[in-house]
DNA sequence: CATTCAATAGTT
DNA sequence: AACTATTGA
């Protein structure tokens, strides 16, 4: 039970506006784009910039004629304006169907905006690894970033020596199951995303924004350390705003490695306990907050401001206003009652006058477009007229929630009472019966049938179709001969607080000096064996690379002597540390003494070190093609050449 | 005169 | 219920 026990993945959609407009109109491809809403004053604002455009310095924020002028290829796409204002419709639809095809791998599918998600995959990495037949491959995580270390160091870490923990193992797992979403999110819907995979929803969404586009991180919770090191507070999911700045103020710090300085204390005296405790552990990479099921908004609302000599100052505009805004609020409470089933029973309306904000609330009885007018309206000039009969609004607001299910629930609810506990881990989860779970393909078999789920798994056995993760899921649960009890986790905040007065470093521990991570003492040497197999490993992988061509004749061999060589490996190593100035040269990669002999091998060593970043680039851009190719031909080469020196160097003569 | 619009969560 | 803060495209 330990904050290392979820594995989360946090999907973002690259530049989304721009991908859905790209694939509406594919001429639009390989061309810099903005999107921009309003074209009316200075060439409208930008809600969206693709990659192409970003290289050329424009920005959100910029108005259309600005981008322009920095990139004058671009293409600025505008949104549509229904009723004298931006309509987001499509923008809504590509988000809904991203996150159907999300839904297929976890119920416990969380949608934070339009275009992110959170996905709990805890319970399909269990699956995974219970089950997985063999070690993970390179292949399998081509696409993937480790926070850290090479990927395929971590990879390798991951079987040998023991420095694997349970956790790292899951979230490789999350990250072969991250790349399947993604592709899967490809294929289905012609989008590109990011993700980041972690054991929280913090260190996720952290992750995500590391490598972008269409790129994933995964960051293990050792890499927090090293991420830390310089990383700015307010890029911290809900310290980019006031209390971030305000924070950074307060304890005269600027990176989240300077806020783990601060004890538990420290943060009580400024801060309430809660938040106090947030940020303690947030400073550790630890964040409990669960993932929680949810599909479909809250609210749904529109709104539209008036500044300057647009703001409304005559009845007739206000009202005509209040007019479009309840219209379209109408037809996408409409659109909700279809798909969603059920009402919005309150509204808000907004306004701002004079540089004031408020807002009033009044009941929804009907989604009836003039009588909502009427009622806003009423209650718009009640607020803002002042003495002399006149009045400046310049911002208008129309939000409708608390929505109630027309359908009948207690099929599902009963369902819920029944089976989740016997048959899923996510009892323990909140489960809203304002979503519509009716969506889940699972839980729709389960509650369109009476029978008992093993009923249930041979009817989704049979149709291939459905091929979701429960499909597999069920499949490895039947199969499986022992099964885990369901697992309660623990999210209680007050938990999880380590010991103030405990020295940071431990004792017995030192820095290796290749990797920078803390290892004790008494694992050095099979540590420093690792690095050293690692290389074995490394030629092997290469070898392996389908576009690579390399003389695999050596791959068995440096298997097999990997655990008998590595020992004298290391004293080679070791010794040539301490090598006398006059037999050594300093090495002019690593600064580290080597022995004049052993120069050329050890340069070696860099060579493929670097060969295998280049590869992990080029394979991990495998959509370009042209200007790439010349640039693999040489790496090839290259890799043929060096890589066979390199086995060279393990090899013993 | 100028991001604009949307959605959520927390506080009082 | 009203208002504020935050995030994101």
């Amino acid at each position: 039970m330990s904050h290392t026990d979820r594995v989360v993945v946090l999907v973002d959609m690259d530049c989304f506006y721009c991908q859905v407009e790209e694939n509406l109109d594919p001429q639009l491809k390989g061309k810099p784009l903005a999107v921009v809403q309003y074209n009316t004053w200075r060439g409208g604002g930008i809600i969206a910039v693709n990659y192409l455009a970003r290289e050329q310095g424009v920005t959100r924020h910029m108005r259309g004629d600005e981008a322009k002028r920095k990139c004058p290829q671009i293409e600025l796409v505008h949104v549509p304006s229904v009723r004298g204002k931006a309509d987001l419709t499509k923008y809504r639809d590509a988000g809904k169907l991203v996150a159907s095809v999300l839904q297929k791998f976890t119920p416990l599918l969380e949608r934070a905006s339009v275009d992110e998600a959170y996905l709990d995959i805890t319970d399909a990495v269990a699956v995974r690894s219970n089950f997985a037949k063999s070690e993970i491959q390179l292949s399998q995580v081509i696409n993937t970033h480790v926070v850290g270390c090479e990927t395929l160091e971590f990879l390798y870490s991951l079987y040998n020596f023991g420095l694997c923990d349970e956790a790292n193992l899951k979230l490789a797992y999350g990250a072969v199951i991250a790349e399947e979403i993604r592709a899967a999110v490809f294929r289905e819907t012609g989008y590109t995303c990011s993700a980041g995979i972690a054991h929280n929803k913090i260190l996720a969404k952290l992750a995500a924004g590391l490598n972008k586009p269409n790129r994933q991180t995964l960051l293990p919770q050792d890499g927090v350390e090293s991420l830390y090191k310089d990383l700015p507070v307010r890029k911290i999911r809900s310290l980019g705003g006031k209390f971030g700045d305000s924070l950074s103020e307060d304890l005269g710090i600027t990176t989240m490695a300077e806020l783990e300085r601060f004890s538990h204390k420290d943060l009580r005296k400024r801060y309430d306990d809660k938040t106090a405790s947030w940020l303690y552990n947030i400073a550790r990479g630890i964040d409990l907050e669960p993932v929680t099921i949810r599909l479909v908004s809250k609210s749904i609302g529109c709104a539209k401001t008036f500044p300057g000599r647009n703001a409304l100052i005559k009845p007739e505009s206000l009202r005509h206003w209040l007019g479009e805004l309840s219209a379209e609020l109408v037809e996408r409470l409409e659109k909700d009652l279809e798909e969603n089933n059920r009402r919005a029973k309150q509204m808000t309306v907004g306004f701002t006058h004079d540089d004031i904000s408020a807002s009033r609330v009044h009941g929804l009885s009907s989604y009836d477009a003039k009588k909502i007018a009427d009622d806003c309206y009423a209650l718009v000039q009640k607020h803002c007229v002042k003495a002399d009969g006149t009045f400046c609004v310049t911002n208008l607001s129309i939000n409708a929630g608390k929505f109630e299910d027309c359908r009948n629930v207690t099929a599902i609810t009963s369902f819920f009472k029944s089976k989740t506990v016997e048959t899923s881990d996510y009892s323990d989860e909140t489960i809203d019966l304002n979503e519509d779970t009716s969506k889940l393909s699972f839980y729709k078999e389960a509650d369109a049938s009476n029978d008992s789920i093993t009923t249930e798994i041979r009817t989704l056995e049979e149709d291939e179709a459905k091929g979701s993760f429960f499909l597999q899921y069920f499949e490895d649960m039947k199969n499986s001969k022992k099964r885990e009890s369901p697992v309660l986790r623990d999210f209680d905040t007050s938990r999880n607080l380590e010991d103030d007065d405990a020295p940071s470093t431990s004792n017995g521990t030192e820095i290796c000096d290749e990797c920078n991570r803390k290892v004790s003492i008494a694992e050095m040497t099979s540590h420093k064996d690792h690095h050293l197999a690692l290389q074995i490993a490394k030629e092997e992988k290469l070898a392996r690379l389908p576009t690579i061509t390399i003389k695999g004749k050596e791959n068995a061999k440096s298997k097999k002597r990997k655990s008998s060589d590595a020992g004298t490996l290391t004293k080679f190593l070791q010794s040539a540390a301490i090598l006398p100035e006059d037999e050594s040269e300093v090495c002019p990669q690593c600064q580290k003494r080597i022995g004049r002999n052993d120069l050329a091998a050890h340069l070696d060593y860099h060579l493929a070190r670097e060969l295998h970043r280049e590869i992990n680039q080029i394979k991990s851009c495998s959509s370009e093609t042209a200007q790439r190719s010349s640039k693999k031909t040489k790496t090839t080469k290259a890799a043929t050449k060096n890589t066979r020196s390199v086995i060279s160097f393990f090899k013993p003569n």
